[in-house]
RNA sequence: GGCGCCGUCGCCAAGUGGUAAGGCAGAGGUCUGCAAAACCUCCAUCCCCGGUUCAAAUCCGGGCGGCGCCUCCA
């Protein structure tokens, strides 16, 4: 498939380096607080990626994402209620967990902690490599990456130093360094901080130390073939992790680096839109979404709709249409199960072969997401047109299901619907005496009743369509 | 100030040289106990101004507007 390259600002065509398996790093939440729906744009989208990879090219995957669990922000707020650093972020990582299966993300091969044992340990080593390269130094018991040792610093950001606005805040750290753009790798233990020492002197690990270690460590010798992540992680962090990786190992650390756009929030229509982050404090999460009486399938649905590389607005109207489309989708897919036992229609294969090549098509472009939903939508279109026409049996409507599990299988979005389907506000039992009731009074020519049932069903959440002989019911 | 992205129907959004996908909303119609769903028809020449070309939403130049990075951030 093609796949934009950030560090060549092209797009190339990509297959994994060695053995059909994809080795693939994701940056992970910062676990301080919920993540927020523009996090999970980032993770929705690389979750379609590593779809596409598996289920459509057929590559493995050895995807590791990472849960950073310490830092300033995670150690001042566990501070602030009174917990341990690792106890105050393990809650965050099952808040994560659970909102990750919410949108229908596929579970990654390995999720390790920036703090667990082995990972500080596979940090102190980097290091060490680093001072045995030259590329570091030591003050005030800190220690810096100099980046003047690393002649191609910058060659995924391409930041132009020279002409970087004057007075702009470069150096945010307290602490000594010889030149502004170097960054720490390890800091100094500090007064009521958790420290570690992993054979280096005693502290605590810089923000990017954590990434590179890990990636090294389980995803063996570099070059990795992706490293992923959010479009504001270009720099400082994804510079400083390449140069922190290829100063220690010599050797290139990552072939494709690949990075998702923002959200962007707009909270009155015509405001102007800005992104949304939690310092800027103008976060919704998946608690908010739910609260407004959407689903995750509905966000799963919107983030798809756009394609990664480019701005995501997100609005409630934007949340409404999505789900209106969702439903029309899901509404097809009800279709099909009624179908009547008739001769399979000869000219049917063919047509979904074309959608089903158009789809993996548009997929393969750089993760074409909005066109390959059109082709689904093309389809449902001329299908349904098919089954109003009678020319379409059960027999059909397996091969359609199947071709739609297809395109589900990079999407995700159908099969989390139904999910979210199975456990209705009303049970499937009562759903079905009622459904039965109705029958017999709309027989009986009792519509009052049958109308008084459906309203009723209606107010607690569930809908009635009569569909000839037949009532099937959906989730409001 | 430097670097970069974007501006397509009322809303969301594909399309990067060959004459505008798709979804939502809207109008009219078919079907229907009602409701819904579904189907059919209708609904844009692509921010503005120049230029290149047989041909531009797509390339170039200049505006105007929105946003990002340069500082913690997905």
């Amino acid at each position: 498939m093609r796949l934009y390259n950030t560090l060549t600002r092209r797009e190339e065509e990509f297959a994994p380096a060695a053995d059909g398996q994809v080795r693939m790093y994701t940056c992970g939440l910062t676990v301080y607080a919920r993540g927020h729906i523009g996090n999970f744009r980032t993770f929705v989208a690389l979750d379609v990626l590593r779809r596409a990879l598996r289920h459509q090219e057929g590559y493995g995957m050895r995807h590791v994402m990472n849960f950073t669990d310490v830092d300033d922000r995670t150690i001042l707020e566990s501070q602030k209620a009174g917990l341990p650093l690792r106890e105050y972020t393990g809650r965050y990582i099952e808040a994560f967990l659970e909102d990750a299966a919410a949108l229908g993300l596929e579970p990654v091969e390995v999720s390790p902690r920036a703090t667990d044992d082995e990972n500080v340990a596979a940090m102190g080593e980097t290091i060490r490599a680093l001072e045995a390269n030259g590329h570091t130094y030591r003050s005030d018991g800190s220690i810096y990456f100099k980046i003047a040792t690393l002649p191609d610093y910058g060659k995924l950001a391409r930041l132009d130093h020279a002409g970087m606005k004057s007075g702009a805040r470069i150096d945010s750290d307290k602490y000594e360094k010889e030149d502004a753009r170097d960054f720490v790798l390890w800091k100094a233990t500090q007064p009521g901080e958790p420290a570690w020492d992993p054979g280096i002197g005693p502290g605590r690990p810089g923000w990017h130390i954590e990434c590179s270690a890990m990636a090294l460590r389980l995803l063996g010798e570099p070059p990795i073939d992706i490293h992923a992540g959010g479009i504001d992680l270009i720099f400082p962090h994804h510079e400083n992790e390449i140069a922190q990786s290829e100063g220690a190992t010599r050797k290139p650390f990552s072939r494709f680096w690949v990075h998702v756009e923002h959200l962007m929030i707009e909270e009155e229509p015509g405001a102007g839109s800005e992104k949304m982050s939690k310092s800027l404090g103008n976060v919704y999460n998946l608690q908010d979404i739910a609260e407004r009486g959407f689903r995750a399938s509905t966000l799963r649905y919107l983030y798809l709709g756009v394609h990664y590389r480019k701005q995501l607005k997100f609005s409630w109207t934007a949340m409404a249409q999505a789900e209106e489309a969702v439903r029309r989708l899901v509404d097809f897919l009800a279709r099909l199960e009624a179908l009547p036992v008739r001769p399979a229609r000869p000219d049917l294969a063919s047509r979904l072969e074309a959608a089903g090549t158009a789809f993996a098509s548009h997929i393969a472009d750089d993760l074409n997401t909005a066109a390959a939903i059109g082709v689904m939508f093309d389809l449902v279109r001329a299908l349904n047109s098919s089954i109003d026409a009678g020319e379409l049996g059960a027999s059909d409507a397996e091969a359609v299901r199947t071709l739609f599990e297809r395109f589900d299988r990079v999407l995700g979005v159908l099969s989390l619907r139904r999910a979210e389907d199975e456990r209705p506000p009303v049970p499937v039992e009562e759903i079905e005496r009622l459904i039965g009731a109705r029958r017999d009074a709309r027989l009986a020519r009792n519509f009052a009743e049958a109308d008084r049932i459906r309203k009723d069903l209606d107010a607690r959440g569930i809908v009635l369509e009569d569909t000839g002989s037949t009532t099937r019911w959906k989730r409001k």
